[in-house]
DNA sequence: CTTACGGCCTGGGTGC
DNA sequence: TGCACCCAGGCCGTAA
């Protein structure tokens, strides 16, 4: 499930390879999950890649026009099982495959999403601030007072509010759940009801999860794979994700599973005290 | 405005 | 062999 860590993965093997290359050709398959296919499919022939960046879980192709000239930008969210890997184009495509973006070097982009959860869209920089402009801050460059700042009066639980992505932006359940644990806090906690100094902790750990799972290069459940079709590594780093009734690594006690603002959420039950009132 | 919740999209995996 | 069901993440509508 690519989460900040994964697209920022694949964002930098995009960068080592795009920037300079022209499209020549792009063509669709299933476009259901693609807005406005037509007008996407006669704009980005003759574009030239300028920049691969990424922005919370967005891609965003910075596109010029044929002449150098500015041009739109290809905004891509991979949603649970989106891929996007550069290919020679005499390599057989992978099922679902279903926008081929052709370069000028004899190589093919491929977005392959299985579920068919991503999106793309091709955006005028004018237009990108109203698909982005509500997503909070970059955990990564986001100063301790001001992640205090945007949960301490918060009264809904911990985890909706990490998982919200006008609160900070790139957190999914893997990264909520392992920055949770690692700051000793329960998922259904009130936000409002954390002192300070957990807040604080809770952010440095969300950073170092975050920082972490970037050098191992994002987390492979099931379909995640880099720019390179290499899975990452840091799934045998999770201390909880996934690992229902095996030990804590810090106590030993059976992580559990319970649903927490919708999602499968797994801590430990002697780290992670619940708050009054929740059950199970 | 804030929060909670249910439903929807799709298809692989699981269990009967 | 077949098939119903669960689940995943993001988003949207609705209700309080």
């Amino acid at each position: 499930m690519p989460e900040l860590p994964e697209v920022e993965t694949i964002a930098r093997g995009l960068a080592a390879c795009l920037p300079g290359r022209r499209i020549v050709a792009a063509r669709l398959g299933k476009t259901d999950f693609v807005d406005n296919p037509e007008e996407l499919a006669r704009a980005l022939p003759g574009c030239i890649v300028r920049r691969v960046e990424r922005y919370g879980k967005f891609l965003l192709l910075r596109l010029a026009a044929g002449n150098g000239a500015a041009g739109p930008t290809l905004l891509i969210h991979l949603g649970m099982t989106g891929q996007l890997i550069p290919q020679r184009a005499d390599v057989p495509r992978a099922p679902h495959t279903h926008v081929v973006l052709s370069l000028d070097d004899g190589t093919e982009v491929r977005y392959t999403d299985l579920r068919r959860f991503g999106r793309m869209a091709l955006v005028a920089d004018g237009k990108l601030h109203s698909i982005l402009g509500s997503l909070g801050p970059d955990p990564l460059q986001m100063a301790p007072g001001e992640f205090v700042q945007r949960l301490a009066a918060r009264r809904a639980m911990v985890k909706a509010l990490l998982l919200d992505q006008r609160t900070l932006r790139g957190l999914g359940n893997i990264y909520a759940d392992e920055s949770l644990w690692r700051a000793r806090i329960h998922p259904a906690r009130q936000a409002a009801r954390l002192r300070r100094d957990q807040l604080l902790r809770l952010h440095r750990s969300v950073r170092a999860v975050l920082s972490a799972a970037i050098r191992l290069g994002g987390s492979s459940i099931a379909n995640y794979r880099n720019a390179q079709g290499e899975p990452g590594l840091f799934q045998l780093n999770h201390r909880v994700y996934h690992r229902e009734g095996r030990p804590c690594p810090r106590c030993r006690a059976r992580i559990r599973r319970v649903i927490v603002a919708g999602r499968s959420s797994y801590f430990c039950p002697l780290c992670q005290r619940r708050p009054k009132g929740f059950k199970r």
